[in-house]
Order: structure tokens, then sequence, then C-alpha cells
DNA sequence: TTCCTTAGTTCCGAATATATGAACTATGGA
DNA sequence: TCCATAGTTCATATATTCGGAACTAAGGAA
């Protein structure tokens, strides 16, 4: 099996990282994996948002997310523990990753949890339009 | 020719937002829609970040932008004007629209120009992980 | 009116990307 | 050694995107 490819934080894009949480099932996992202290594995997300997702697939969305650079993934025995890169990104586009789980968060929520549960910082608004 | 469609903001997805955002032609006009005070019509993107834009791609573009909420499209006379809807989608995720267009202006300027300097706020620190 | 120009849209085929079942690999345990 | 589990890779069906050509709509000139 060959090895895992992470990208070096500086060869990491804005684009990448929207177009891996432009999809519902990818921003599900992510936003989950990011909320969570610990390492998750893949199979922890083979049924999400009452979704099954096939394993082949949910594969691929795991690709996709560490080849964007937001997880990194270590094979840890027979199952794989996927970590969220937060620290690093947001050292490089900082706010960009509390904004958009926030906005999950209010888009999938209603905001049942109000964020400052969540650890997120409060938001600030737009200087200008 | 059919009259332009402009989802309600409730109807507004993140996964549009970011997937639209998530095409660097797209993530540049908008970044350049949100910057300008008056509206910009579509001709002024065919040449943009050095590369030029058959007119059937950009009006496609313009329809991504459209149907994801982020731009309202007014026909004025021949031309289109476009504007972009920041202050509604700040309403429903807040600081969302302002974190993408800070991170797109780090990567695409390297920071040339200040964040202050076109009116954004600072930016926070992600509260975990 | 008719003709022309400009600005965008629509149509459609080609190129590209995505989704998923089936087959495969790698690890650990009995 | 054999089996089970966790993921990956492959092949292919489906869906999206791109862009040239044709079209529409508005405004101006005569």
């Amino acid at each position: 099996m060959r090895p895992l490819f992470h990208p070096s934080i500086k060869d990491v894009t804005v684009e990448g990282i929207l177009h891996a949480l432009s999809d519902p099932v990818r921003v599900a996992i992510y936003a989950q994996i990011v909320a969570s202290a610990c390492s998750q594995n893949c199979s922890n997300f083979l049924k999400i948002s009452e979704k099954d997702i096939p394993k082949s697939t949910l594969s691929h969305h795991f690709k996709i997310l560490r080849d964007a650079g937001l997880i990194r993934s270590e094979r840890r025995g027979v199952e794989m523990q996927n970590a969220s890169r937060c620290s690093e990104i947001d050292a490089r586009f900082p706010g960009l990753i509390a904004a958009i789980i926030r906005a999950h968060d209010v888009q999938s929520k209603g905001r049942r949890r109000p964020a400052k549960a969540r650890g997120l910082p409060a938001p600030r608004a737009l200087g200008n339009a």
C-alpha cells in the first residue's frame, strides 16, 4: 500500500480547502473530526447524517480532505487515525476554518448549541459592503 | 430571456457558497466585486488573473455565483450590474465571507496589502484543536 | 422602421470529475 | 495458516464543467 500523502502547509490552497468542504458529507466528517479531541477512524463515518456511505466513497472523501491539507491520517494497526490540521491551517489562513465550521453549525443545527459552547470564538462582521 | 434567479437568503447554503468560491476564477471575480464600492458588469472579467475567459464560461461562472446567493445581478440597459450580497450572507453566516476573502488575499498577494487597508476586521484564531 | 453593435445567455458535444461495486492489500488475532 | 477487519485501488457509469456557435435583448444611428 503506497504511503499516504500529506501536502506541506505552504502548498495548501484556499480553493482546495473550499472544494473539499463544499460537499455535505465531507464537511460533516470534517466538523466531527475538528470537534472531537481524539483522532477518528474512517469507519466511524460509514453512517453520517442519516446516509449510508459506501466505504470506497468514504475512502475517496478522506483522500480529498487529506489532499486539501485539512486532516492528517496515520495508520495505527488495522485502523486509520484521522486528526485535523486546524492549527497549521489557522496559522496560514487565520479564522477560515473557524468561520466555516461555525457556518456549518448554524446551518445544520439552527444554532441549538451556541458557538461558545463548542470552543469557537465569536465571529466578526464584514467591514465593508 | 428568462428572468434572473436569486435565491432567498434562507435558502443559501454553506456548501453552495464554498463550491462557488472553490474555483480560482470565481473567487477572483467575487473578491473584486466585494472589494469595489460600485457594481461590476460581467465583461470587466473577460481577462482576469492573466487568463482570457470565454464569455460563455464567464456567464456560467456568474450564474454559479448568483445561484449560490453570493451576488445580485441586475440588467441595466445592455449590461449587467453585479453587486455582492455580503451583508445578507454575513447576517446568516457571520464572518464567513470575510474569512474567505482574507484567506484568498493572503494566498494571492502574500499579504502585500494588509487586511486592515481593505476594510476587513482582524481575524480571530480557532478556539480548539 | 431596419440595420448594426454590444453584452450576456443558451445549446450541445467534448473533456473532466465523481460515485460505487468488486477486487485487492495490510494488519492483527485465533 | 486462515479469517476478519479497515482501507485502498480499479473499472466504469453518471454527473459536471468548459467553450465554440448560435441566439436574444437593448440601445443607437439613419
